[in-house]
DNA sequence: AGCTTAAGCGGACACGAAGTCCACTTAAAA
DNA sequence: TTTTAAGTGGACTTCGTGTCCGCTTAAGCT
């Protein structure tokens, strides 16, 4: 007996119409997604930009989260090749504070570049479900680890919670500080979270 | 000349069957923000729940995080009382690293109680301009300034971005971790950042 | 007590967005 | 060319929001 069949849904290619509607959308969203507030962008709209109809929107995408999602996944890919193979300090080689920093460095750049779709993606409580958010959480863990720092996993959510789009707006756009002042607050945080603990842990 | 009159506009003293009304749609939104997310709660259950009609609900309060913020007043005055003259740690008279630790001490115990409430006042980007957060800015400042930490502005939105209710239920529910690691992750937190730096600031 | 007035009330209504459904179209394999 | 099922699009249903306006009633005045 042989197995010629080991996925078990072979997935048929596109079919050349819904490639090219795939980007229409892709494309139409992503220019109403940056000139007004992502959440006020309806499902309806982004159709009728793209030239398509509300089924065929619906078909891929089931609501903007989705979209939001598909169109930052190019650059957070980016930035996690990087954390795993790039060069330090953000890749592996340095210290893990200036691994740390380095990584908030990096995700101020990504969050000036594309706070609006990080924010487009969130419904509900949906931040913490996505794989991007795993993969930063496991990635702080390891550079906690490596600094020893005690307990390192209650620590995790606490440390991303900074990069978190609405606090990056606040900062960036109602309090109006720059983009390096950022940074360097976070850098503060990496270097004083990874230093020699001030007091002993609970015996 | 005599200023008899020194309020703009003498507010009448409210009618006794809107009295009546309002408590019953603070009690009717309590059960139901308790007992279901919030967000999924509409104005018109509040309304039949409270046995009142459509309007008179929007009289008063213009949406959801209106009611949630009536509902939270009250705590969060009681603990704002306690920081300005309560006893140490929380009140004044303690090392602002213990004071930090048990301000996050004071806001577990709060999201522990209520982090339905702090979530339902979340209608947008609202928790940075409620008058609560900032207090809670203020307060934080004052402490970091006494611990001598460098610019201590650019440090206010980052650490109170841990305490927001969507990264304290992400903790709590999702990952189940218990009100005291957390607490405890918090304090470890408060004292590294008032800790004497670990690198010079720039020159 | 009766009268007056405006705050308060509540339900009907208009509007807009979400999401579903299904008959039609069309790419691509046979 | 025929076949087939993936893909399409727009009409339709459902649901929540917020407003509007005629009626009710508390409370001040005489």
């Amino acid at each position: 007996m042989e197995h010629v069949l080991i996925e078990p849904n072979p997935p048929r290619p596109e079919r050349a119409d819904a490639a090219r509607n795939r980007m229409r959308i892709l494309e139409a969203a992503a220019r109403l997604f940056a000139e007004r507030d992502p959440n006020q962008v309806t499902m309806d709209e982004i159709a009728r930009a793209a030239g398509v109809g509300r089924g065929t929107l619906y078909r891929r995408y089931p609501d903007r989260a989705a979209i939001a999602a598909a169109l930052l996944d190019e650059h957070e890919r980016a930035i996690q090749e990087e954390l795993l193979r790039g060069a330090p300090p953000l890749g592996p080689g340095a210290p893990p504070a200036d691994r740390l920093a380095a990584f908030y460095g990096a995700m101020v750049k990504l969050l000036e570049q594309h706070a609006h779709l990080v924010l487009g993606t969130e419904v509900g409580r949906s931040r913490f479900v996505t794989g991007a958010y795993g993969f930063w959480r496991i990635h702080v863990r390891t550079l906690l680890v490596a600094a020893q720092v005690p307990d390192p996993d209650r620590l995790l959510d606490i440390l991303l919670a900074p990069i978190s789009p609405d606090v990056y707006l606040q900062q960036r756009v109602n309090l109006n500080y720059s983009p390096e002042r950022i940074t360097g607050a976070l850098s503060y945080l990496a270097r004083q979270i990874t230093a020699a603990p001030t007091v002993e842990p609970e015996p």
